[in-house]
DNA sequence: GGGTCAATGGGCATCGCAACCCATGGTGCC
DNA sequence: GGCACCATGGGTTGCGATGCCCATTGACCC
């Protein structure tokens, strides 16, 4: 009778000892084994189009390429393969560049011991995996989105608020960000109020991080 | 005659995988084994305190009680612990920490598997082991102060009022961060205003992009 | 023409930050 | 002993930020 065959996995992470744990985890499932490793998403890229693996479990933050990058390449060039995100941080950007990105799953690296056989498994069957914190985001933005029949924009802000955002990181004030915009104060706290409420943020300390992140601004 | 003791080592890294990784590195050394597992600062002091271990290896950000700070607490309290720090980057700024804090050595993860045996053992035998760019960058300011005939005055911030901008970088309010800091709401303010005095900066936000320049918190 | 959305702006309430005042205990240095 | 610095914390006051209500205009789409 045949032997169902095991599930091949590219291991992409800058880490070489988050690798060596990682397919510690892995090669010690019977399932699964770990046909290749990357260190950076270049690398990556390229051993996936190769076309032994079938899984590709990528960190979200890489250097040369990052994990989103690879992973958007991956899926538009070899779509079959299924990819796996790995992350240090709950961070709800990122899992969203990374579903668009074409992943099928999001997996924590916190717990990664826990779930990742799991997340494996289901990615192979074709199921989507998210860790419990991301799975409960991801059902309160349907219901949003839902109620307003859209699905979530690919960038979330517009361009006036992109203007507004990256004065807010350099530390103006909202009556200087006004003056500047030769707008009024109300609107500019209005832009902000929009900001917060599309990225699911808390105040002017946390759109600062997602401006230098976006590269709005300089750090 | 007698055979050489084994060094005892305790593993504090948040992230299960990683210490995974680690704990197979250094097992499969003759003479290193390691005898406990933190997953924070905390955790890690607890343990180090206990008495067994004879070196500590921690990971710089760790939940509950930094690596930083779980290095000041146990060298304060047991200084015949040796420590070791462990980072994901390459981060001058932590690297002085650490060794303020009383790390006898500092490994990057990237190339922990490469090193971290030799620092092992020559932590043990009392040198210094640091990854070579932090040894550049240390005898660089090292002429640069004896030249000057003084230290860099580089770090304005004392360590407490680090911890503090740290969480207000990541979006904490006063209130929040006297509960994590278990201290008054109105000294994490006089801490935040004389950060804001000694840096001639305006608010929250610039103190934000401080921290990211100076690698306190992702952006 | 009706729908949606970006951009504009007003009023009001509350919270959090920032700028001042003040004081105490500990540590380290000369 | 005195001085400097750090960490601690209390009180007040004003201003900025945030949240929640409201409305209008113009562009674009079906």
């Amino acid at each position: 009778m045949p032997v169902p065959l095991k599930t091949k996995v590219l291991l992409a992470d800058d880490h070489v000892v988050v690798r060596e744990g990682l397919r510690m985890v892995l090669n010690a499932a019977p399932d699964i084994e770990v046909v290749a490793e990357a260190g950076d998403g270049a690398e990556a890229v390229k051993l996936a189009l190769r076309g032994e693996p079938n899984l590709a479990i990528l960190d979200v933050s890489m250097p040369v390429m990052t994990g989103l990058q690879a992973a958007r390449e991956i899926s538009r060039r070899r779509p079959e393969l299924r990819i796996l995100m790995l992350s240090m941080h709950e961070n709800e950007q990122y899992l969203f560049e990374a579903l668009k990105a074409g992943a099928s799953g999001y997996v924590l690296k916190s717990v990664a011991n826990r779930d990742l056989l799991e997340a494996c498994r289901a990615t192979m069957r074709g199921e989507p995996f998210l860790y419990p914190a991301a799975l409960t985001t991801l059902v309160r933005d349907y219901l949003d989105g839902a109620r307003r029949g859209e699905t979530v924009p690919e960038d979330p802000l517009t361009p006036r608020e992109l203007e507004v955002v990256k004065l807010i990181a350099e530390g103006h004030t909202s009556e200087e960000i006004a003056e500047l915009l030769v707008i009024s104060k109300k609107t500019v706290d209005r832009h902000r109020a929009n900001m917060l409420e599309k990225l699911g943020m808390r105040n002017r300390v946390e759109l600062t991080r997602y401006a230098i992140r976006r590269g709005l601004v300089e750090p």
